[in-house]
DNA sequence: AGGGGACACTGAACCGGTTCAGGTTTTCCC
DNA sequence: GGGAAAACCTGAACCGGTTCAGTGTCCCCT
């Protein structure tokens, strides 16, 4: 179990370093019968190049980089992330890249140092980026940087994009939702969303405060910050403040779906009879909770593999594209039955 | 912006390379002020050394690799996986070292391959394992790829360990768990465990019967796969099947006691006054449920963030140790208050 | 004054791959 | 049969760090 090296493949085979390497990259320049040669004793000393020399030779470092920032508490209920991660790592194996994970709180300097370092070390050879905020400062950055990316939920620009990114049309989620409040009856709704700090969230606020005037519905909005807490206090707000309350709430996520859910048992409101509730995104949480909850179902998924489509594209091709997420389906359970 | 090297701050300084790296290494064999004066420079240029060049001439990756195996379906969901993580990543940061991050699904294959091309392209000094089984092919494995590694729930051997592991006291745990139940007058208990091909599992079922016994109790045991679904179906089968019905399940984890919580809704049977309920672990579907579900509370972070510094102990050091972890609690809700 | 050790520093080898320029051999075609 | 092109192969340079062996200085001590 001697560390074997591709010099030593050479000797053993009576031939040079350098075919030994077009063999094993599939290169041209050597015949079939060497090719073989080389790749069956490869394979019989279950030999394999080394990481760190091929890279240093390429200049690219085989691996590429996911920064999960967010609160420690959210950190492992937080559906959304963990299934789009694991969308990303299939995408990621299957073209033979590794994934370096960092987890940072909600540190935009830390995000920022570990990007600076990525760079500096040629560690990564891009990076996916979540959650778009208003006047961004991570697309300048690593364009300074050199750093290739592909932001997960970019802004619907022009033609050409100016980065690679997945879109999605929060409008027409936001349609749905309201579309299906307005059939169920309600007139009077609240939108409990997360920070408008996120680009998403400014979309959605705007995608529903649109579609509700439409239909000469009343919207109140309410900003929170995605946590379980959160929700449980936007319910007690809204239904405490208002002499005549909506009927229906709107949640960022899940987890304040389940808050705002364990609000109204608090107060003795009875959900969906008095108040109905859906959820933006769909998980587990909004199956198991009675009622169980209405949910806007998005796929993490499928959204983590196009994420990772699109780096994988970037990094070998250089090209920059978009590509919009396919539309969301909206599983309609109790809390929204009534 | 171009790519600065070890070779350009030398030209810069008029020095040699090797002075470059012992300053920047803090070696001995530079004096003060030529120190001070490299880190200047590369402080002013945010230079930091090649990640990939490094790695060969020290062979050493950087990295610590993590294989997390599990249904497709459950990831995310599973809270604890991911705080564990979390508690991971914390400590290896502060070390230095980056997190290499695969996910297979529940595919031994996959993850054996995995190890053997880590080992093979040295990508990772060392990797983190979790869920001992039963006769588990991996210490083995591991040992004879040379990869170091550290085995997070390792059962309870002799002095010295065999390797480096984290232990857990099961049997405490299920006296916990069985002393609550027995106070709370139940006689009749039901034990839904994970699959038993787990050391940990078949601890905790030893545990729970012996325990049980003690007390004159009758325990019930039912193997199941950790799944929401597993949970349903171990209460439907339970608590149909007898004729005298336990009074008490204990489930291996959060999600399985959602499962069966759904399940004795289903049926009308009333929580905790029929049934009471506890999982194994605890997370927000248990403070979400309602009933709210007493739970055993382990404290994945702080299992990781121990992992995760014995693996670098064991990497710096060579040092193998076994290091048990703090006690659980259990955390008393509403589904055992009855 | 001279011997010896500590200290600062350097050139060159090395880690294990990739790749380029050039050298041989084979193949093909007139 | 001869010349050109194609195919195969090789030595050496290179990627960007680390580290060893050795050179030169300076200082201290007897």
């Amino acid at each position: 179990m001697a560390k074997e090296t591709i010099a030593g493949l050479a000797k053993r085979l009576g031939i040079s370093k350098a075919s030994v390497s077009y063999a094993l990259n599939g290169q041209p320049g050597v015949s079939e019968v060497t090719r073989r040669r080389v790749l069956d004793l490869a394979e019989e000393l279950d030999w394999y190049p080394s990481a760190s020399a091929r890279a240093l030779s390429r200049s690219r470092a085989g691996a590429v980089g996911v920064v999960l920032s967010a609160d420690p508490l959210l950190i492992g209920t937080e559906p959304y992330s963990m299934a789009l991660l694991a969308g990303i790592e299939t995408v990621l194996a299957e073209g033979d890249m590794a994934l370096m994970l960092r987890m940072v709180g909600r540190d935009p300097a830390q995000e920022r140092a570990t990007y600076e370092r990525w760079a500096g070390e040629r560690k990564v050879d891009g990076v996916l980026v979540f959650d778009h905020l208003l006047d961004d400062p991570r697309p300048a950055l690593l364009d300074r940087l050199g750093m290739p990316f592909v932001l997960h939920g970019a802004p619907e620009t022009g033609v050409p994009p100016a980065f690679s990114g997945t879109t999605t049309d929060h409008a027409a989620d936001a349609a749905t939702i309201v579309e299906h409040l307005h059939d169920a009856g309600h007139r009077r709704i609240a939108h409990v969303s997360g920070p408008h700090r996120f680009v998403h969230e400014e979309e959605r606020v705007r995608g529903v405060r649109e579609r509700a005037a439409a239909h000469g519905m009343v919207v109140v909005q309410y900003e929170a910050d995605y946590a379980l807490l959160a929700g449980h206090d936007a319910v007690m707000t809204l239904l405490r403040a208002r002499e005549e309350p909506v009927t229906a709430v709107v949640f960022g996520n899940d987890l304040m779906a389940m808050g705002g859910l364990l609000a109204l048992r608090g107060l003795g409101v009875r959900c969906p009879d008095d108040v109905a509730i859906v959820s933006w995104d769909d998980s587990l949480h909004c199956r198991l909770a009675s009622p169980s909850v209405t949910a806007l179902s998005r796929n993490p998924g499928t959204q983590g593999r196009v994420a990772a489509g699109l780096l994988l594209a970037l990094l070998d091709t250089g090209l920059v594209q978009a590509e919009s997420m396919p539309h969301s389906e909206l599983v309609v359970r109790s809390s929204t039955a009534g």
